[in-house]
DNA sequence: CGTTAGGGCTAGGGTTCG
DNA sequence: TCGAACCCTAGCCCTAAC
């Protein structure tokens, strides 16, 4: 196989985050075409930059699941409504609780509507520690 | 602790050696699922079944119980050429040339997998071995 | 058509057990 | 000490939805 695996740099991970907070996330074709940043992505595609950042954004909350913590911490919420470019890191963070998932009302904000960028709450939780 | 370490029956080994040829290595969840071997491996994960295919191939070559200073054993030959993957079982190792990143045809049995991850050398071998 | 979200799978390193 | 069995998870693939 020509590509064994393609561990994701330092350079790659920085350019990545950079991305995500110039354009938000989700935006990943923005992000690879954005001048800035296709030096160093170039040779990651948009679902590539999409799975890193989901690896990034569980590693930013639940820190290893090394032990037996099934947390499982499956945050579905959605922010409510934002726009794509600002992110709305302002937002209180609610403590975690034990959301056994959110089939039942608990809808973290008035706008459950439609549909949004679905933009995870860990997401922004990462882009807020980084 | 409850888990006593299930040790590989002359059986499952069989039917995963089978299956391997049947489907092609890395195709553990189709193996798993396959009617054929489900019945024998019915209590071993896709990932059991990756775990023991690297050990057995690990003792085709013959590494198994010499040295341990084969940290160089990082196969991935770069080879600039393909010896890519080719589960062409029933004719010899075909040596085709193959472009790098194509995700050409080139189907080999009748069984056209849909495209084949990496199948190492040292699997073919282990296969051709068996 | 192109893109993204999310689930699923594998590869490979690491760990445990015997 | 060593090796087989098992765990962890980054990276990648598949699919639906749009």
């Amino acid at each position: 196989m020509g590509a064994p695996k393609q561990k994701w740099t330092q350079e790659e991970e920085s350019a990545l985050k950079s991305g995500v907070i110039k354009h938000g996330p989700g935006k990943w074709r923005t992000i690879l075409k954005d001048p800035e940043f296709s030096g160093v992505l170039y040779l990651r595609s948009n679902v590539d930059l999409k799975d890193k950042w989901r690896n990034m954004s569980v590693m930013a909350n639940g820190w290893g699941s090394r032990e037996k913590s099934r947390l499982a911490v499956k945050r579905t919420f959605s922010l409510p409504k934002q726009e794509e470019n600002s992110l709305a890191l302002t937002n209180s963070l609610q403590s975690d609780e034990e959301n056994v998932d959110a089939t039942s009302g608990l809808q973290v904000s008035s706008n459950p509507p439609p549909r949004r960028p679905n933009v995870r709450l860990e997401m922004c939780l990462f882009c807020f520690l980084y």
